[in-house]
DNA sequence: CGTTTTTGACCAGCGC
DNA sequence: GCGCTGGTCAAAAACG
């Protein structure tokens, strides 16, 4: 089915994703590392996988996009010196394995918070950051697989505010969004967890409206091309909301929403390529209002996600639906999974709602490629290490996040995988 | 009861 | 201005 692929790949990505974030190899080894042991299950493995994946691991940059960034256009060693910080509570985890990284990382911009939750890499295939800068010229480290980044990220000519309201329904939460986010990102980052300094502003205008339905191009976005087996891999509990055919992709996409906060403007479009159906483009937009959570808030109508036995196997057709092209979608643009939802569904809902436990434990082997597209928000960043480094350890702890790597046959977080 | 997924519909952005 | 497309909403159903 069409749609098991997001699902499974939701679920697997929680389990492997790698951190490509960008620069040093130990930080980005020691990432990949910790993640790797947190991430459990098929473990043992994993982590040499991650390492030697992170070996090979290569960072083109044929263009530094980040330099095109007013405020990132600072010393690569600054950026080195972030992407530790980042990968602070990694380190606090795992020693840092010596991983060699080939190539010149990207600098200025470290990954959204998504970043941080991939898990080890692991994977032979090409680890790259590509930022695409509005306004500016298409900075591709290196081309996507397809035209699917490209295309649908290509950067437009502005940055837009916030589009304005039009649905009296949609006003209810996006007001409350786009609060959160102006509060945000008008006024110094003030976590409670953030201990470090506020990283400069993006220097993308900030419309006064609320939050809508902001173009693409005009959100400061990530994009990280994940293998089938290294979906989605964060900490983040995202629910989804919509799901959508895409033109000239035989795939859907799924939009996803961070469930962690009401107001949390965190957003996630998951994608299959539709060159190459092994890949999957992950989008994140938005930005998470609140710290990192530490383990969801209700398992309710996780259900679907719960690798049941008859999940399981759910599974493992999952496998074979992400390797087997979605029927064809309505010209209307729906995806005809109406007739497939109902066996289909149960196993992406199961492998999805995984998601929120298994996000974040790296792992398997993986691979992906993150592009960094439009703006980084720095100051998330910041956020997002600082939540790290004060949930990362609970994280560990949970028991719902226990409870989640047990259904994922996986080990807890510092176990070695 | 609270949460999630599914899914049709709505609507704004965008290109022509 | 129009049509297409993508992003989002929200009702219904399902689940623990």
């Amino acid at each position: 089915m069409a749609e098991d692929w997001d699902l499974y790949a939701v679920v697997r990505s929680c389990k492997s994703v790698t951190t490509t974030t960008s620069s040093s190899a130990t930080t980005t080894a020691a990432a990949a590392a910790t993640t790797d042991s947190m991430n459990s299950g098929k473990t043992t493995s994993l982590s040499e996988d991650s390492l030697s994946c992170l070996a090979s691991l290569t960072f083109e940059e044929e263009n530094d996009p980040f330099f095109s960034f007013p405020n990132l256009g600072e010393p690569r060693t600054n950026a080195f010196q972030e992407l530790q910080e980042f990968y602070k509570p990694f380190f606090s985890i795992n020693p840092t394995p010596t991983t060699t990284i080939m190539g010149t990382s990207t600098q200025g911009i470290i990954p959204n918070s998504s970043i941080s939750r991939f898990g080890g890499s692991s994977g032979q295939q090409h680890h790259v950051l590509q930022y695409d800068v509005p306004q500016q010229q298409h900075h591709h480290l290196r081309p996507p697989p397809n035209d699917v980044v490209g295309s649908q990220f290509s950067p437009k000519p502005y940055v837009s505010g916030f589009g304005g309201l039009h649905k009296r329904h949609q006003l209810h939460e996006r007001d409350q969004d786009s609060q959160l986010l102006l509060q945000r990102e008008t006024s110094p980052r003030a976590t409670p967890t953030s201990p470090l300094p506020p990283l400069p502003l993006p220097t993308m205008p900030i419309s006064q409206t609320p939050r809508s339905r902001k173009r693409k191009n005009q959100q400061k976005k990530m994009v990280c091309h994940v293998s089938a087996e290294n979906l989605s891999n964060d900490f983040w509990a995202w629910r989804k909301y919509g799901q959508k055919p895409i033109k000239g992709s035989p795939y859907p996409r799924n939009y996803y929403r961070c469930s962690s906060s009401k107001g949390c403007a965190a957003r996630k479009q998951v994608e299959r390529s539709n060159t190459d159906p092994d890949t999957f483009v992950v989008t994140y937009t938005g930005e998470h209002t609140h710290p990192r959570p530490t383990h969801r808030n209700s398992l309710a109508g996780s259900t679907r996600s719960k690798l049941s036995p008859a999940t399981a196997a759910a599974a493992k057709r999952d496998s074979s639906d992400l390797t087997t092209p979605p029927p064809p979608q309505s010209a209307t643009g729906l995806s005809p999974t109406t007739p497939l939802t109902v066996a289909q569904t149960e196993e992406e809902a199961g492998a999805k709602k995984k998601q929120p436990e298994e996000k974040g434990r790296g792992g398997e082997k993986g691979s992906e490629d993150i592009l960094m597209e439009d703006e980084m928000d720095l100051d998330e960043n910041e956020d997002e290490d600082d939540e790290d480094d004060v949930l990362i350890s609970n994280m560990g702890l949970s028991d719902d996040f226990f409870l989640g790597l047990t259904e994922l046959d996986c080990s807890p977080p510092g176990a070695a995988c």
